[in-house]
DNA sequence: GGGCTGAATGACAGCGCTGTCCCTGGCGTC
DNA sequence: GACGCCAGGGACAGCGCTGTCATTCAGCCC
């Protein structure tokens, strides 16, 4: 009842703990009457293996680490928590289990962690969150190691990428491209764009999206986009900029929801009405964004299934299977809620 | 460079292996010159121990389990991911490890969770979150494996608690009571109130908080009051009947921020303009509280730093300290923004 | 000075698994 | 019929630590 061991399953089944082992491990050689008496006898047991000492004396140590950075305050952590619930779930599928751990923004002290999770936990795997995943000096600390990565919404890419571990992502371009189409199509030209963090690909991305859309290659007119870096404070100067223009822009679409909310929160401080006299819209689909007044249109990522992706991918790449792809690109889908609307 | 063991220290620090794991445990027996040594030897050869072999041989596996249940669309989640932010600083503090295991909510099958726990990561303490800090079944079977429990805002208590592990929680009566005062001070008498979930403790208590605060034992009028179980959906309903009354509340306090939020998104609907015609408050400062329009006046709970308390707790427990107390008590603290004022 | 004490250190046996190598016996082959 | 082969299964040696017990050697007492 309490702590059953490999020798009481191997006792009951009556063969060798070694025969145990290779029937609970999936290997080849045991014929199959073996192994349903070793199942048997297993689960009559209530035998649970020891994590330790198959990570001692194996290759595999069945962890996996999510690692992060920044604040709560941070909008981004709700990103967080649903890419590692996708990550949980994936882990309990495969017999793996998730370790969150957290190193400071300020801190850049990559090399204990490093250490940590290669000697101390000696994890399978890594997944990174942005801006770690970004890293050079983690990254080639964690390849050098041998640590296979997987890294969220990357920006570094090309030869690099195909060292520094797999990646998983959004077309950022389409989505914003189609954000901006369907704010066009609803009547709106004059459309303010509130800019992502420059050191973040999926910034520069969506912005592409945004400006191929809406120009089309033509004359751009540059104060429709003001500089922001993805949090809440940060889009609220940039709000401001936009609507204390002369000629205001009929529609205000953020690079990210947390910036859209902001938005939000300038019109309702301005008087302005939104939908009524501005769209809103933004990408992401935080939580947040459909409890909002108004509930913000957006572009929903399926984060939760990219980090139960992530998780997948370390555990087959552990097992053997080696999926090596650069990087896997997720459907995204509009969300039209009630922030966007044609304009008066 | 890749991977120093306990062997390769004692070499370099001429002591045998149980000298280096002395000084490294910070055990009695070592004098300060041959602990000086060890130390230098191990940081020379960036010595980090392996956490598997030190749980297999000794007796802590410095891992601690957050288990939680629930979905991401649950606001709750965000409360969640600020926990395990403290808990994962006081782990680190303490070199130990945080797990994230979740159970889906429908599912009852504890005892193969417990015995993951239990057997297969040997954890050294687990962190239980509501609902699942209720679960006698879950409870009793984590008791009976000698798995130290910390609870967060525990719902069952008494004779069952010392049994059951301690707790951390806040004072929700007097959180609700202060709030209903500041409410009334600022000369509201019409206080709608929303319930939590009335499986929750805290529920019951912030209920007896507001009536306490509000009818000082006098009669009272239950139309004032109406139920919610602590998520936003449930705050809709709950919003609107307070709302379409003749004689409409001048205030509603919500048991939790997200169901004041849903009173917020009821009054956008209906065009009662907050804080104007309508005063809004919760419980919990979400980081959401501070986003939406107008931001929440709520009362804010130390989440971090519950969750490192908890941490500690397991921590100090396994290293011999016995810390028992029932039950930990936070400080908790009136936040006012902008969506309470005076009554027109 | 012999014996006792106790602080400092070491020897050694596992912890519960997996990797590697080896043994066994049934079957096909020429 | 002797030989080879291979599926099926076992023996054994660790993995890198900690717990337990033994050993050493000052210092100290009468």
């Amino acid at each position: 009842m309490s702590k059953a061991t490999i020798y009481d399953v191997a006792r009951v089944a009556n063969v060798s703990i070694k025969t145990v082992s290779r029937v609970l491990n999936g290997e080849p050689k045991a014929s199959a009457e073996t192994r349903a008496r070793v199942m048997e006898a297993a689960r009559s047991l209530n035998y649970t293996p020891s994590l330790s000492a198959r990570a001692l004396s194996g290759s595999r140590s069945f962890l996996i680490a999510l690692v992060s950075s920044g604040g709560v305050s941070d909008n981004a952590m709700l990103y967080v928590t649903e890419l590692q619930l996708g990550a949980i779930q994936a882990c309990r599928a495969g017999g793996y289990h998730l370790l969150t751990e957290y190193i400071d923004a300020g801190t850049s002290d990559f090399s204990a962690l490093a250490e940590t999770l290669v000697s101390t936990l000696r994890v399978d795997g890594v997944i990174l969150i942005p801006p770690l995943c970004d890293d050079p000096q983690l990254l080639s600390l964690l390849a050098r190691r041998g640590v296979t990565c997987v890294r969220i919404s990357p920006t570094l890419d090309g030869s690099a990428e195909e060292k520094w571990g797999w990646g998983v992502d959004i077309d950022n371009y389409q989505a914003a491209f189609q954000m901006t189409r369907h704010l066009m199509d609803q009547g709106h030209r004059d459309i303010g764009f509130i800019q992502g963090h420059p050191k973040h690909a999926a910034a520069a991305q969506r912005e592409a999206g945004y400006r191929d859309a809406l120009f089309d290659g033509g004359p751009i007119p540059e104060h429709l986009i003001q500089p922001g870096l993805f949090t809440f404070d940060s889009g609220l100067p940039a709000a401001r900029a936009l609507l204390e223009q002369k000629r205001r822009p009929t529609a205000i679409f953020a690079a990210n929801d947390s910036m859209a909310m902001a938005v939000l929160s300038v019109a309702y401080k301005m008087g302005i009405p939104v939908p009524g006299a501005l769209s809103v819209a933004g990408i992401d689909d935080l939580p947040a964004a459909s409890v909002v007044c108004p509930p913000l249109t957006t572009v929903r990522q399926p984060v939760m299934e990219m980090g139960a992706a992530a998780a997948r991918f370390i555990i087959d790449r552990t097992a053997g299977q080696v999926g090596s792809y650069l990087k896997k690109v997720f459907d995204h889908s509009l969300v039209v809620r009630e922030s966007t609307a044609p304009p008066a």
